[in-house]
DNA sequence: CCGCGGATCTTCT
DNA sequence: GAAGATCCGCGGA
C-alpha cells in the first residue's frame, strides 16, 4: 500500500524513523525498481542550520516549505542526486533525506545502472549511490509520491531495531540526534 | 586499510 | 568566488 499523505504530515524526525523499512518505488522503462529504506536523516526548519531550508525560501527550497509528500531531489558536488521526502505541513520546512536502500527488486536493472558498483552491498549504500540505481533525477522535483511512477510503499512488517545518531557529511548543527537506520544492517552506508 | 583529491553543477556570499 | 546533506580511484602503509 502507497503511504498516505497524512504519514508525512508529522514532525520530520518522526517521519524519519517511522520511514526505515518502507519501499522506494520507481517505475521506469517498463520496470520496477524498488528498496527498502535502512537509513534516513531528518531536516528540520528553526535552528537547524544543517537544513537547506535555514536559507529561506528559494526557487530551490520551495518545495520543502510545500505540502508534505512530495520529492525534494537535488544535485550535489557536480555529481550526485539526493533524495528528500517533504514532511510536515505546508508552510513548515521538514524534510527527510533518504541514505541507504536495500536492494528489493530489479537488481539486474540496478547493477547496469550502476557500473561501478562492484558487489549488491554497493548498489543503494549512499545516497548518491541509490538515485543512480533507482534512474531518480532532478525530473521528480516536487513529484508527489503518494500516487505516479515514483511512490513510497509499506514494506514487509518484520521488526527490526532503530539505532539514532548524529547526521552525516554536515559541517553546521552537527551534534543533533536526527540519523536513524536499521541495526545491523549491511546496507546502511556508514557503521 | 587509510587518506587525499578530482569531478564540475547549483546556490549563496 | 567558494562551499556543498558524495562517490570513486589512486597511492602509500
Amino acid at each position: 500500500m502507497v503511504l498516505p499523505r497524512s504519514f508525512y504530515n508529522r514532525p520530520a524526525e518522526q517521519v524519519a524513523s517511522d520511514l526505515l523499512g518502507k519501499l522506494v518505488v520507481h517505475r521506469i522503462a517498463n520496470k520496477t525498481l524498488a528498496g527498502r529504506i535502512v537509513e534516513c536523516e531528518a531536516y528540520l526548519g528553526g535552528d537547524d542550520q544543517a537544513a537547506h531550508s535555514y536559507a529561506g525560501l528559494t526557487p530551490r527550497t520551495k518545495v520543502i516549505f510545500g505540502p508534505p509528500g512530495h520529492a525534494y531531489v537535488y544535485f550535489i558536488y557536480g555529481v550526485h542526486h539526493c533524495l528528500n521526502l517533504v514532511a510536515q505541513p505546508a508552510g513548515t520546512p521538514g524534510c527527510v533525506l533518504v541514505r541507504a536502500l536495500e536492494p528489493i527488486e530489479g537488481l539486474d536493472e540496478m547493477r547496469r545502472r550502476r557500473p561501478k558498483a562492484k558487489r549488491d552491498l554497493d548498489l543503494a549504500s549512499g545516497p548518491g549511490k541509490l538515485t543512480q540505481a533507482l534512474g531518480i533525477t532532478l525530473d521528480y522535483y516536487g513529484a508527489d509520491v503518494t500516487k505516479g511512477r515514483l511512490t513510497v510503499r509499506d514494506g514487509n512488517p518484520e521488526a527490526f531495531d532503530i539505532v539514532t545518531s548524529t547526521r552525516i557529511g554536515i559541517t553546521r548543527s552537527v551534534d543533533l540526534p536526527l540519523r536513524f537506520h536499521i541495526a545491523d544492517n549491511e546496507h546502511v552506508s556508514v557503521r
